[in-house]
DNA sequence: TTCTCACCTG
DNA sequence: CAGGTGAGAA
């Protein structure tokens, strides 16, 4: 035993630096057989101190390359963020404006026959209509709305024209039938957009719910589907809609204006609200964004009255409208399997991280996101109406949880079934609800910017709550680069991703994971390169096309898409000659004998590049 | 006590 | 890859 050449060659291993003298120390260094396998109470006594003595080298004498300790950060400062649970409980408000303004049953009723009479009379009327018209009109409808009727209603009708007057003239007459004639097409028109369903039965108030947004429901049901609702209760209440009638016709015209307003309110957010609904559960993802478009446009089509081309305004939170930066939808990130997706699996940096080193087109999913994860989020944290962003990016928010897990539910059975997403399944975040119409309706999506491709390029919506394979495929690049990241660094390459102590843990398993493989793989070719009679330290290399490469590429770049960085060669070859010196002395005896390699290699991590902190994982 | 880590196991 | 566990650090 030789105190200098154990000093000696474990200075040097500690000494390893990617220009060269790694080699020139190291090769100094030969394992002893006998040493190896003799009693090794001497040298790992001089081995710990020359670890001790390594510590007090600055960084700098161990490694040349700039990213020697660049990043390492002790996993004591880990900062666990814990939920942001902003805990937006907001009471479910009430989505019917009729029953609102009047807490009577047959108020509600009314009111709504009266928008009815409104939604008709814009319809038969002509714009410049008013006055005695709209009053002829007003005793025309009554007739209308119930053809089956009309002999009951006619003598009320000319009670009510003519108010007892027997020498009405001949020419009101006549216009009054020319009238009655111009409803009754219009009734037969409704009818006909009804699908034929003039019935009177009273079970259709259970038919047709205030807030009926089924899922089967089609959009153009859903259209006319208020205004069968009104029509059956009409049919009901006949009584009480004459004196609706009768009031409506003495309100004065502001009040119409007012109705219809509300009308066009309650169309509008119901029929947004469907064709939201319709469109999360039909978005096929490959469905091209112009059909979406499309879609919007021809489902809604009350919305061009309130929005212009590519932006619709949804009601959010009562009568609030909440207007968004445009970037905000930009953001939204994709966090969803896309199992239809082919390329899935392919990884967004791949084109780009290869463009440094050979000219490649950028893959289309590459985009940079302006937005940053916390900038909107945490100035909006208080505001008692969460708008639908603060939604998604806090994910936390347990009503906003809840109706995204009301659609959620939907993509659940194209969702691969890993274990990464199972386990965001269980997630104490995660809840079953069922999906109920009120919470669809009441998603407080604001503002949804229809634009061309951005809903498939981002590819959806929502704020991660878990984490999916294609974050475990970002980790594994992420490996080459740092072995032994950062709570900053995995926030900053996860920051589509709600960071919850359990996300967190999670990904730090991962890299434990992946550093449990690559040592393995490490001691393993060490073990090997030993029993080959490898002599020399400087014999081994870890280059592209070595064996130990392969198989650590396999391993956390299957696809091999992604150019693996020199830089990782370099700390491979440096991991690999530590298991050696340190097998071939004997220190794999010592039970903690790979503690040292670990102290040695953490230190090594170099910056993550700026791409995998800019795109999102999907 | 809490957290991270390595190790072992399935 | 994840769960469990014990060691060690803060």
């Amino acid at each position: 035993m030789n105190p200098s050449i154990w000093g000696k060659a474990m200075y040097s291993s500690s000494n390893i630096c990617p220009d060269g003298r790694t080699v020139e120390h190291l090769s100094s260094f030969r394992p002893d057989p006998m040493q190896s396998n003799s009693d090794v109470s001497g040298p790992p006594v001089t081995l710990q101190a020359d670890t001790e003595n390594i510590k007090m080298l600055p960084e700098s004498a161990y490694y040349s390359s700039s990213a020697a300790g660049s990043g390492y950060i002790f996993p004591s400062q880990m900062e666990l963020n814990a939920s942001r649970d902003t805990g937006h409980l907001s009471t479910r408000r009430h989505p019917s404006p009729a029953s609102s303004s009047c807490g009577h049953h047959d108020c509600g009723h009314q009111a709504k026959r009266a928008r009815v009479e409104n939604i008709i009379k814009g319809m038969t009327g002509s714009p410049g209509m008013h006055g005695s018209d709209v009053t002829i009109n007003q005793h025309e409808e009554s007739d209308g709305m119930q053809e089956n009727k009309r002999t009951q209603e006619l003598p009320l009708n000319q009670e009510r024209s003519g108010s007892g007057n027997a020498s009405h003239s001949q020419a009101t007459r006549k216009l009054l039938q020319n009238q009655h004639q111009h409803l009754r097409q219009l009734r037969t028109r409704f009818n006909h957009v009804d699908g034929g369903t003039d019935t009177t039965d009273s079970s259709n108030e259970e038919k047709y719910p205030t807030w009926n947004s089924s899922p089967e429901i089609s959009p153009r049901d859903a259209c006319t589907d208020s205004y069968r609702e009104f029509e059956s209760r009409s049919s009901r209440k006949y009584q009480g809609w004459k004196k609706v009638k009768l009031m409506n016709y003495f309100q004065s015209k502001p009040e119409r204006i007012k109705l219809m307003a509300d009308v066009l309110k309650y169309e509008l957010s119901r029929a947004v609200s469907l064709s939201v609904d319709s469109i999360f559960k039909s978005m096929p993802l490959l469905q091209t964004s112009a059909n979406v478009e499309g879609k919007l446009r021809t489902d809604v089509p009350l919305q061009s009255s309130v929005c212009k081309d590519t932006k619709v305004t949804l009601s959010c939170c009562g009568d609030a409208e909440v207007q968004l930066p445009d970037v905000q939808t930009e953001a939204l990130s994709l966090v969803m399997q896309k199992p239809q997706l082919k390329n899935a699996d392919k990884f967004i940096l791949k084109s780009r991280l290869r463009a440094h080193q050979r000219p490649k087109p950028p893959v289309p999913l590459s985009y940079d996101s302006a937005l940053h994860e916390e900038e909107p989020s945490e100035k909006n944290q208080d505001t008692t109406c969460p708008h639908a962003l603060r939604c998604l990016q806090d994910g936390c928010s347990e009503v906003s949880q809840a109706k995204f897990e009301a659609f959620d539910a939907h993509w659940n059975s194209v969702k691969v079934r890993s274990k990464v997403n199972s386990r965001s399944v269980r997630s104490p975040q995660t809840r079953t609800v069922s999906t109920d119409p009120v919470l669809l309706q009441g998603m407080c999506l604001p503002h949804v910017k229809i634009e061309s491709d951005s809903l498939v390029k981002n590819n959806l919506y929502i704020l991660n709550e878990g984490l999916t394979t294609n974050h475990l495929k970002k980790a594994k690049l992420m490996f080459f680069f740092t072995r032994y990241p950062s709570s900053l660094v995995l926030k900053m390459c996860f920051h589509d991703v709600q960071f919850t102590r359990c996300i967190t843990s999670q990904l730090i398993k991962w890299f434990s994971n992946f550093r449990e493989f690559y040592y393995i793989q490490m001691e393993k070719f060490a073990r090997h390169a030993l029993i080959d009679g490898v002599a020399d330290v400087r014999g081994l290399t870890v280059g592209r096309e070595s064996e130990l490469f392969r198989a650590l590429n396999m391993h956390y770049n299957k696809a091999n898409d992604f150019q693996v960085p020199d830089r990782f060669l370099e700390v491979a070859e440096i991991t690999l000659r530590e298991f050696y010196v340190a097998i071939s002395v004997g220190k794999d005896r010592d039970p903690s004998w790979k503690k040292a390699i670990y102290k040695v290699i953490c230190k090594l991590d170099s910056d993550v590049p700026a791409e995998f902190k800019n795109h999102h994982s999907g």
